[in-house]
DNA sequence: TCTTAAGCGAGACGGTACGTCGAGTCTTAAT
DNA sequence: ATTAAGACTCGACGTACCGTCTCGCTTAAGA
């Protein structure tokens, strides 16, 4: 019944669609977040800008569709069974995410844009792309049965260094990211042998 | 000689510089940064258009002046001689200043900018306060003659998870400074205590 | 053949035609012509939009059809054999069109439409309602013989003056009806009379 | 004082308001009043759209100050002391304003409009160009004691044939602005001449 | 004391993006 | 083939703010 009418009057048009998403990526790259505008995005588009905000609020929605699943695969680690050199990987798979990649730029953009919106911020809590991908490596180390606090505490300890040095603009080059991995896989081993006796760490 | 051509003509007013802070100040408080506009901050401080203009190119530049002063005091923390201790009220000074403060709003919204315009991130880039913050309870643990980059690596280390999980909008109640002071003295410890023997770790 | 070709597929809907008619005339009085739009019409009608294009060009031909048997009804004075009380009633009748009648504000707005529209002025030349009503009473008067212009430009004097009082706005209250038939009643009485002598008069 | 305060600020251009007036009379000739937009007056008198706005809430009022004064010169009647003719040179200045001046173009556009538009008919009624002409001459012929209501029934006597010609769209060719004179200054004749015994005819 | 030079408030200027609305067209499934 | 529905491209609407410009008016230093 309801698909009766889900299916009145001309479809949604994939090509629009698809067109903006790419628009958005590539304006993003070439003017940055400020001077991008729904304007120019529609015009590049080659499409009205009624079907912009017929689908998306705000620039910050397209953006975020536009790069959620890019972010996801980017950020993606295979397991070796090392803890320390997975976690560096990551944190490197990371660096490149936030200094380098499309996805990466797209999401630096909208923390940013966060910081003084809270609709973005919002948007932003339900696809928490880079808390995910942290959670998937730690509660390999931890054990799925971790609760989630533990693992959120955890992931800040990881992810906040990088997190940090990148977005106060420091060069990417300085930052040691081995020497990070290895202090963190350490608290992480501490943490997982101790839960069997005493379990007095947080 | 530069004096007396500086000094021809009326002086610049004091009173309308302070009451463009203040306007400032109170804009971002009140509608937040993104509403907040040039022409709203001459409005709201009595003072012509041109007048703000003239001393400050961006918005940014104005938040920046308004709320630096503030930032630093907020963020210093008076020695006591012990470590841990130090570092956690430290944490928890960063944690009010990033959730509660003012200043802190503002600054919130400087670096936001800063993710998509390279102006506001080389304004923020000479005018460190957050690092400056750190590097002064960090310098006193690991000896005054520390070189700037592993400082530079400590600060991160003990700031980004804080920073990391306010700027991604997660709850503050849930974020266990006390042990994250504890876990980053003890890395300290571990540095300086070597740093007499072989000081090869980073 | 044709028939056959001219049975095929869904035939017209009555009820759609009608209900646009309807939908228009109601939204004319209710909104104004300025703000009637194609595709409030249709909203309202529980029409298609683009049945309504298939069918009409412009919203001035839904008006006309939907006003133009109305409009010619309520302009026919039946005739008493009294020229001067013949005329006064028409022109009583006229200024209730002009000021009250549905059909008389669809009038006014595509004369109105006219006056920037050639598609409009084009379309009212083959639809003279009100040169029409008057020549029915004027014929009478003249003889059925009357040649057209003649016929014209008695129309025009006659329904000229309250033509120009109403589509200026003046108020309708202070024009004096009865004058003016009693005045053209004696210039029609001066022309039928010289008609039979010499005819000179235009 | 309020002299003062009028003087505070840039000042109007003149420029600017030229080009405007300028630029709407050449749009209504050569688009015509529908296809007339704010925008495309702005373009055209190279000005930003905020500035027509500022000056003129609508294109009517626009067109309304770009016309008043050469529609009231293109219709001033020398007075000749011959009745008749006055009327007759008066007449034929009507039609040709009404069918080939640009005043008289913009005339038609707004008298259309004012068909739909409460505010255009207001703004019309302070600027009674067309009613304005006709009375200079016909208390001429009246007395410049007659009253108000009188002046009007004559003045639309006089202009409503030629207005109602015109307005519908008739051939201009067609219509003998003669004999509409002669009939007009014998019923004038009437009026002035009984007015002295019984005035009975208002 | 009188000039000169710069800062001040006000507010109009030419631009450009905003988000909305209506235009007229096109593409569905259902009749 | 026509219907109702509704998405499509296009472009004007009126508003807001941009950063610049012209005004008349301070305000002080220097002549």
């Amino acid at each position: 019944m309801e698909q009766q009418s889900a299916r009145l009057g001309r479809p949604r048009s994939e090509r629009a669609r698809a067109a903006v998403l790419h628009a958005a990526d590539d304006l993003l790259v070439e003017v940055g977040y400020a001077a991008m505008t729904v304007k120019g995005i529609a015009d590049r588009a080659g499409v009205g800008r009624q079907t912009v905000y017929r689908w998306w609020s705000t620039k910050a929605e397209i953006l975020l569709e536009a790069s959620a699943d890019d972010a996801r695969q980017e950020l993606a680690v295979e397991p070796t069974g090392d803890l320390v050199a997975e976690l560096a990987a990551y944190l490197d798979a990371l660096t490149v995410f936030l200094t380098r990649s499309h996805a990466g730029a797209a999401y630096r953009a909208l923390i940013g844009e966060a910081q003084h919106d809270p609709a973005v911020a919002a948007l932003l809590a339900d696809h928490d792309v880079i808390g995910d991908s942290a959670r998937v490596i730690l509660s390999r180390a931890l054990g799925a049965d971790t609760c989630r606090r533990t693992l959120d505490q955890a992931t800040a300890s990881l992810i906040g260094p990088v997190f940090f040095w990148h977005f106060t603009g420091r060069d990417p080059a300085l930052l040691d990211t081995a020497a990070l991995a290895e202090t963190c896989g350490r608290q992480l081993a501490r943490r997982s042998g101790t839960s069997g006796g005493g379990g007095s760490a947080d």
